[in-house]
DNA sequence: CACTACATGTAACTAGTTACATGATTCG
DNA sequence: CGAATCATGTAACTAGTTACATGTAGTG
């Protein structure tokens, strides 16, 4: 139940409506944990329920109103508690690694192009990571910057450095994945 | 519905019973995809109906038979299609990484801790990785050998290479975190 | 007035998890 | 004969996916 979590610290930065939510997640949040719009609205519905957080309602024009979520002092304490706690990874399950592993079962020429494309995925990804590493060190990042307006102004810089080093380590991630697809391609072309 | 893939990958080194893979996918298979007993007889069956899979019942003693699954033509196709297209990369939904990016909002001792696990986690990870490329690269599994009798032998080293450098993907990988995680420890030293 | 963005939902489905349930065979 | 292993299932659940549905408000 990460997702959860992850909306915790999305509205501990701001308080939004589920449809701020769902465009967030549709955007930035998305890198790190994807969301469609219809597990978010029940989510959040159940999340009140359980008192993590608060909706308030705003009108919107004369009949349409919008619901705003604020973190509760429940819903801080639950994040705090699940964020200081290891947990253990996830099973893996990446059909991709299914894929490699069995590239013996189809030509080299076939292979090459599914690893063609793993790289250029791979790389896409590294570099909007790193976007978004140099982004949030220059501090250019909305949420960022309504988070850090609750935050000791000595901290900003430290803050703004841990969250940039969670992209890079995406970036590198993506970017040794690339490399080693390029060794698999030049493997595929041996004999 | 990458499991019946990685099942009809499995397979066509070895038919083998519910039995034989729950076990597999328990040890070795689980570093690539894991899956649960309780899944892994239910979709034996959907991919029998399928006619991806065809089972044949083995007398076990007088009272229990055991059902060997053995892949099709229909099912050979199915895998070979599946392999030579690239697929999208599934949404990205990895727990650790909310929980990373909210380290400014837990203190730098829990931050420390949690990094630390997983660091051991992503070592031991890259180990297993390791050990298990070792292993592929001198044949020494028991199902490369068995899917080995019927490649060309002159193919031998060069799928022993394939596999094991899938393995060397995963280690490196793991390397390439756990090196991030430490970096990350020092960026909460710091100040 | 049409189009886009705002705003919130539901229904039907697939995949995966946790826990329970049952009996047969082999080995020490 | 008791324990481990072989062998196969089911039930109830949570998470996530895909598609549909509905209406409001602002903008050109």
């Amino acid at each position: 139940m990460s997702l959860q979590h992850a909306l915790l610290g999305v509205l501990e930065a701001r308080p939004m409506s589920g449809y701020d939510l769902v465009r967030f997640f549709d955007s930035s949040a998305g890198w790190i944990w994807a969301a469609p719009q219809s597990q978010i609205y029940p989510t959040l519905r159940r999340m009140e329920r359980a008192g993590l957080i608060g909706g308030d309602d705003e009108p919107r024009g004369p009949r349409l109103t919008r619901t705003v979520y604020t973190v509760t002092e429940k819903g801080l304490e639950e994040l705090d508690r699940w964020l200081a706690t290891p947990h253990d990874p996830g099973p893996p399950r990446d059909p991709f690694l299914v894929q490699a592993l069995n590239f013996d079962m189809i030509s080299a020429e076939q292979a090459q192009h599914v690893l063609a494309q793993f790289i250029s995925e791979q790389e896409k990804a590294a570099a909007d990571a790193e976007a978004h590493r140099d982004r949030l060190l220059a501090k250019d990042t909305s949420l960022l910057r309504e988070r850090l307006t609750r935050r000791d102004p000595a901290d900003h810089d430290r803050i703004a450095r841990l969250k940039a080093h969670v992209f890079e380590g995406i970036a590198r991630v993506a970017r040794t994945r690339a490399e080693w697809a390029r060794e698999g391609q030049r493997l595929l072309g041996e004999d």
